[in-house]
DNA sequence: CACACTTACGATATTCGTAAGGATT
DNA sequence: AATCCTTACGAATATCGTAAGTGTG
């Protein structure tokens, strides 16, 4: 036995209606198709289903107990459509997005703020951790795609560029450099700067940065608003990407691009290898690049 | 956006397997066919569902929040299937029975013994009551059909002929008459008689087959049970229908056929005009056929 | 007689399977 | 090189709409 969707409708209708006329309207064929459509579910199951003469159309018993599961039936089915309809169309879904931390807090909350006023339909949810766990949180699916500076990576996941990310020195404003709107190498290459521990994200992409040459160090630390409290006391200069400027917003300090040939950070989406991003985190990548590509050509 | 059934067999069945190939088998087509069902939801949809090379297949994310809706879906399209299909093969269902007290506690029983051993899984209901409120049972629907002595009813009810009820007459084993094995009408014209209320079925279809005699009263009674006990005390006869001759079931009593020309009760199935029964009660009118008709012939 | 459902039939659309093509491991 | 999915294409099937037929009130 097998009863196609059409069928159903047009049982569902002509129950409903009581006329073939009618019920035929409503599903946009002719009557005669209708009668056909009544008559195949008739023949497949085996039993009559409305009595009907030419005054008169009604269910049968058992065309009644028939009815009631494909009402319920047929609601399951639009339910599924629209609901399915609204995930491609971005009025539901759902973006998890695993982000390193410095990006997670500077650039990525204006686009969360656009995302979520473009699609108020859409959940987010943002992982902020480090390197190694970002893709970690992608290989297991936990989460859709994340952000973090480029890697190496095993061939199990896949890169695509999103941004560069420039170096800029961080100064205090009575510091001679902070009047240049532009630095170049060979300016800081001999300035001892403040550090960061050799574990950090930000410092392997300095050292990557400036190889072969070595930056001076004059204190090491750990956090990024460490460095900046010691510069806003008079203590010191320091080089980091761009986007993590905004743990530098003091009135006190300035921060400088620095004129790189080559090896500036790069930013980039994670996925896995031979996979998709569903529609939602697909717009949401989408958004980044439309925020970002602008600021980084 | 329309989905057809074939289409999510085909989805769900490659979601499981993972394989156009074993997809295909399980589906009973062609490997392209199910290639085409595929690519013809991820083209009404506008999405890709699955992520497939040549060495794998796997759901996209957007696939999988439609695998889960569509398994569910299948799950009630299949449900409906097998349940429709049990009722059609008489495995489930229901029949509500209107009926004479003088047919539900006679002739009915072994009837409904043998329908609920043939078809176990078919709830039956009986609602002994008066003939009026059969035909009314009849009319809201309440009962699939009604058992009654003919009777005359409006055009929106139609009556089909079971069998025929047989007069017959009731004494006490001593009694003159005991001892002949059938009795015509000219020997018991002018015996008094037990009879019964006049508004109950047995007075008037037993009014009506002697007319236009009339037979002589000895004592009025509103119940066959009360008629029993007067006769089995030796205080006096009684004529009935055979179908109640249930109540009489008592050692000392005998009941004899009475040869009458015409005019026999008449038990028929009431239904709505222009209605069908149920699968189930018609299996119980067939039932009830096949029992009946033997004796009545 | 009028209205409503059914049947008949030719045209259109869809679906299917076979065979060839392409890609990945 | 083998395997698996996709594309191409002709054939079979299904569906549809128009028009004629049938029956009931």
């Amino acid at each position: 036995m097998n009863i196609s969707i059409k069928q159903m409708r047009a049982f569902s209708e002509l129950a409903r209606e009581k006329s073939f006329t009618r019920a035929a309207d409503r599903c946009h064929i002719s009557q005669p198709a209708l009668s056909a459509l009544i008559k195949g579910i008739e023949e497949t199951t085996g039993t009559r289903l409305f009595n009907r003469n030419t005054r008169n159309v009604e269910l049968t018993p058992d065309g009644i107990f028939l009815e009631s599961m494909i009402t319920a039936l047929l609601g399951s089915y639009d339910r599924l459509v629209t609901e399915f309809q609204d995930v491609v169309q971005k009025n539901r879904g759902s973006v998890t997005v695993g982000a390193l931390a410095s990006i997670a807090g500077g650039a990525l909350p204006p686009v969360i703020d656009a995302f979520q006023r473009r699609y108020p339909g859409i959940e987010l949810a943002i992982k902020d951790v480090t390197s190694d766990i970002c893709l970690e949180l992608v290989r297991s699916k936990q989460v859709d795609f994340a952000l973090t500076a480029s890697v190496s990576l095993g061939n199990d996941l896949s890169s695509a560029f999103l941004a560069s990310d420039s170096f800029h020195l961080v100064c205090r404003s009575d510091h001679p450099l902070s009047r240049h709107a532009r630095l170049a190498v060979s300016q800081i290459r001999d300035l001892p700067i403040i550090q960061f521990a050799r574990s950090s994200s930000v410092r392997q992409h300095l050292d990557a940065a400036f190889y072969p040459d070595r930056l001076p160090v004059s204190i090491e630390v750990n956090n990024l608003v460490t460095a900046a409290g010691l510069i806003a006391h008079g203590l010191g200069i320091t080089i980091v990407p761009g986007m993590t400027l905004f743990q530098f917003r003091i009135p006190s300090l300035v921060a400088i691009p620095i004129t790189l040939p080559i090896h500036e950070r790069k930013i980039c989406v994670i996925t896995r290898r031979n996979s998709t991003l569903s529609v939602s985190a697909n717009a949401f990548v989408e958004m980044l690049r439309a925020h970002w590509a602008p600021e980084s050509s």
